[in-house]
RNA sequence: GGGCGUGUAGCUCUGCUGGCCAGAGCGCGUCGCUUACAACGACGAGGUCACAGGUUCGAGCCCUGUCACGCCCACCA
């Protein structure tokens, strides 16, 4: 048990009970509970890399809410933390910052350093996989140090001895593990396809990573020439570019205007390549001149018309987004091709409009047009379809069985759920899961050489589970030695890594212990909760169930919390580019971290709030009116446990009111309502200190009467239960009051429930009370006199059972307000109470 | 183009399966340093509940339509 101080302050106790907590394990999981007793929380990794803002610690507020209270409720939760930390906007920094690029070709230099500080290199180094990987988690752990801090001190009460990352070995493991279950299964598979392409990353992006932006363009319209002697056939294309990748013109079944055309052939303009003309239902009539050329590729509808029509392939886009040097078989390398080879495809693209122009190619002057263009969502190139060879994860075969998990689950707000439906319906490709980077899991294969020394794709290598994590850039396959290493006759390894979401998909497994802990992981898995944010359904939480559900057979949790955005005050969405982001360390430093969860606190489960710094202010006022009621309640004669119960009518109204606040805030809580709990407690809380408070103070000084002793014993008892309320919203300010009277932490204390003896007791008299003084203070207010002005009488009429409810407060009225004198007059059909007031100064007033 | 959501005092929001003379906090105004709290307290003024129809004895709440905003998705010529 701590001291009441003499000044209480809400200085120096995030400092102060954060070290308490980490030192006494507060938050530690406890493995010996039965399972029925675990609650498991399946928490977003913390990203280490890119922006952080206030939109990061609203929703993790909303799940340590929802934590502390199962916490209180007697549950062992099963809190862990993880870092998202393998990815590109690391390896961005990372190669940035060291003058350094990856070379998975390069062996590993155990005695490799980099030069410290930055390095300003026009060529950038190339280094090892693994020398490169390790530059990554040097800066990763560094980031993490800075962050930890931050979360500590918003005071998420995860277990951080259960801390795991996603690039390090126990992630690996599984991430490896997964996969090679997967293909074992036939779930995964290779296959050489046009795949989206970040030429600035250089990799395959998936389905769920690409986003839509507009963005200028030109449509521009080219003559094509027809068969026979007809007119030119005009088509309207935004990526004139793309004319030597042409492979046929196509149009709408219904289109009359080119149903005659179907089955002829048109020729190129600049490369005079024939082409047929063909019709397909996806030919808009409506769009362009409602003729359209086939590229490979331009778009998806193109990859979709290349495999429906059969066409052929003449792609000309490298993988560093530009065109390559020679023209593909049929294009002849003409004047127009010098022009083309080699350019970006945005100059190229600038180049292939003058060519028309010049050439006569041109139908009308190019149109300047705003588009959506897909874009890779860290990305700042467009995307291009480029045909390789990738790893995926068959999705489209599963479709229905997806749709039901999605259906078992319990989604909050049950809306999120058709976020889910739709993405899943509309699916329209596998999961794309190798990625052509380096800071990630490495896919753990091995492919044979043949005596050509040729790559032998069909026939991969897969490494024993026990030997798990391997690298296969520096990790030699069974049967082999490493000099046979890009031999003929030899292996080489897969020198790709996964997308990032293959591994976090596994969030539950990793932190749980799968297959390296079966005793905790057979007891958290699958797991209670998964909070997250609505942008990621599509990602995190559709890859977790999908991996779930190809493992284990089951949902990998049974409700999702979706929580919404952090809006700028202006409620624009936060971003970076905006420049409206902002960030949590000024606000914890302006207003604490009680005040900053009181403020997410707002936030309704699923729906979008602003930055309200109003709201900090009014959350650090409540922590603050915390401290001093506290201080007030314990500064006063303790009767000790002895004291037995509150005899007063008040202070029975007031516990009972009291009784009702925590059996809604605990089924709010029930429903993850948080917000609906706080307000509550909330609104509790001040009335209790505006009215109760104020009407006993003057008894609760009186020592040696049981009357006293009876306000004292309330007080004492209000403050226990209200602190607990508040502890899962305010755990600082609410600890530091616990230690003043109650030994151990608040944050293991359990749950408040109503007191069966107090379920009779009548509300009336606190209700009644609390009128009456609210109108003696008008009075006095209206009458523009200090409160302290005596009253000579106050007259109150009403129902009689109202008259009784304020005569049993009748002498906290009279040393409250200061009245000489009560008159009761009975109006049994009166609505309620009215109170007359006479002041002594003889004004009078009535309400 | 499809879908989801939102629209209530100057601002941020509550209002559950329809009964309110419509609530809270912030901000604003007036008064007050009353022995927990002036980083405070008391009191008060603020609203055609987006708009138009409809159902009902009765609608902020239900139905239809319109408008505005936000987000998600979509084959982007």
């Amino acid at each position: 048990m701590g001291q009441v101080p003499e000044r209480p302050s809400l200085d120096g106790l995030e400092a102060r009970w954060g070290a308490r907590w980490e030192a006494d394990g507060t938050y530690r999981f406890d493995d010996g509970r039965p399972r029925e007793d675990v609650y498991a929380i399946d928490f977003p990794p913390l990203t280490v890399s890119g922006s952080l803002h206030v939109g990061h610690v609203f929703s993790y507020c909303h799940t340590d809410f929802l934590a502390r209270y199962q916490r209180m409720r007697g549950r062992a939760v099963f809190y862990p933390v993880g870092w998202d930390d393998n990815g590109l906007p690391t390896e961005r920094r990372v190669e940035n910052y060291h003058g350094v690029r990856c070379d998975p070709s390069l062996p590993y230099d155990p005695g490799f350093e980099p030069p410290p500080g930055p390095v300003k290199a026009k060529a950038k180094r190339p280094i090892s996989r693994p020398n490169f990987v390790e530059l990554c988690r040097r800066l990763t752990d560094a980031d993490e140090q800075v962050f930890e801090t931050l979360w500590r001190q918003l005071g998420l009460s995860v277990d951080w001895s259960l801390a795991y990352t996603t690039i390090g070995e126990r992630a690996r493991r599984a991430s490896q593990r997964g996969f090679l279950r997967l293909l074992a299964g036939g779930e995964a598979y290779q296959a050489e396809a046009p795949t989206l392409w970040d030429v600035t990353y250089r990799t395959a992006v998936a389905q769920a990573e690409i986003e839509d932006r507009e963005v200028p363009g030109v449509a521009v319209r080219a003559r094509f020439g027809a068969d026979a002697a007809g007119p030119d056939l005009v088509i309207e294309t935004t990526r004139p570019e793309l004319l030597p990748a042409c492979v046929a013109l196509v149009a709408h079944p219904d289109d009359d205007r080119y149903r005659d055309l179907v089955g002829t052939t048109a020729t190129t303009p600049l490369f005079g390549v024939p082409v047929p003309v063909v019709a397909h239902r996806l030919a808009d009539p409506g769009k362009g001149t409602g003729l359209a050329m086939i590229c490979t590729f331009g778009d998806l509808t193109d990859v979709i018309w290349w495999r429906e029509l059969r066409l052929p392939v003449r792609s000309i886009v490298t993988r560093d987004g530009r065109l390559q040097a020679e023209p593909p078989a049929g294009v002849p390398a003409n004047a127009a091709w010098a022009e083309l080879a080699g350019q970006t495809t945005a100059e190229a693209r600038r180049r292939a409009v003058e060519l028309l122009r010049t050439t006569g190619g041109l139908a009308g002057e190019p149109r300047p047009v705003t588009h959506p263009v897909k874009f890779y969502e860290n990305g700042d190139r467009p995307l291009e379809i480029v045909t390789s060879r990738q790893w995926f994860v068959r999705l489209l075969d599963h479709r229905e069985r997806l749709l039901e998990l999605g259906r078992a689950l319990e989604w909050q707000p049950p809306w999120m759920q058709t976020r889910y439906e739709h993405w899943v319906r509309g699916l329209h490709s596998d999961w794309l899961v190798s990625r052509q980077r380096f800071f990630g899991v490495p896919i753990p294969l091995w492919y044979p050489l043949n005596e050509a020394g040729e790559v032998d794709h069909e026939h991969p290598i897969a490494p024993d589970e026990a030997r798990l994590p391997v690298d296969p850039s520096t990790d030699v396959p069974d049967g082999y030695q490493a000099t046979d290493r890009g031999r003929p006759g030899g292996f080489t390894g897969d020198p790709d890594v996964f997308d990032t979401w293959a591994t976090s998909s596994l969030t539950p497994q990793i932190a749980g212990g799968w297959e390296e802990d079966p005793e905790r992981f057979a007891k958290v898995f699958p797991m209670q909760l998964r909070p997250q944010a609505h942008e990621i359904i599509r990602t995190w939480l559709f890859y977790t169930t999908v991996r779930s559900d190809f493992e284990h057979g089951t949902l990998p949790w049974s409700r999702a919390a979706i929580s919404g955005w952090v809006v700028d005050p202006d409620r624009r969405k936060m971003s970076k580019s905006k420049g409206n982001v902002v960030t949590p360390t000024a606000m914890l430093e302006r207003y604490g971290a009680d005040a900053l969860r009181y403020w997410a606190a707002g936030g309704r489960p699923g729906t979008d709030t602003a930055v309200d710094e109003g709201q900090m202010r009014v959350g650090r006022r409540l922590a603050i009116k915390l401290l001093n009621s506290a201080r007030f309640i314990l500064g006063l004669a303790d009767d000790g446990p002895g004291a037995g119960h509150p005899a007063a009518a008040l202070d029975m109204a007031m516990l009972a009111g009291l009784d009702a606040v925590v059996a809604d805030a605990t089924q709010a809580l029930e429903a993850s309502d948080w917000t609906a709990a706080l307000e509550r407690a909330e609104r509790f809380f001040w009335s209790f200190c505006d009215d109760y408070l104020e009407l006993v103070k003057d008894r609760a000084y009186q020592e040696g009467t049981p009357a006293g002793a009876s306000a004292r014993v309330a007080l004492r008892a209000a403050l226990d239960i209200q602190v607990r309320l508040l502890a899962p919203y305010l755990p600082y300010t609410c600890e530091e009051v616990w230690s003043w009277w109650r030994d151990g932490s608040v944050h293991l204390a359990p749950w408040p429930e109503p007191a069966p003896a107090r379920a009779a007791a009548d509300r009336r008299p606190l209700e009644a009370a609390s009128q009456v003084i609210a109108a003696i203070r008008r009075a006095k207010s209206q009458a523009r006199l200090p409160l302290r002005t005596p009253v000579a009488r106050a007259e109150v009429s009403g129902p009689p059972a109202w008259l009784d409810a304020v005569r049993a407060a009748e002498a906290d009225l009279a040393a409250a307000g200061r009245v000489a004198a009560f008159g009761y007059r009975e109006r049994p059909h009166a609505e309620g109470l009215d109170t007359r007031v006479e002041l002594a100064t003889a004004e009078e007033a009535t309400t």
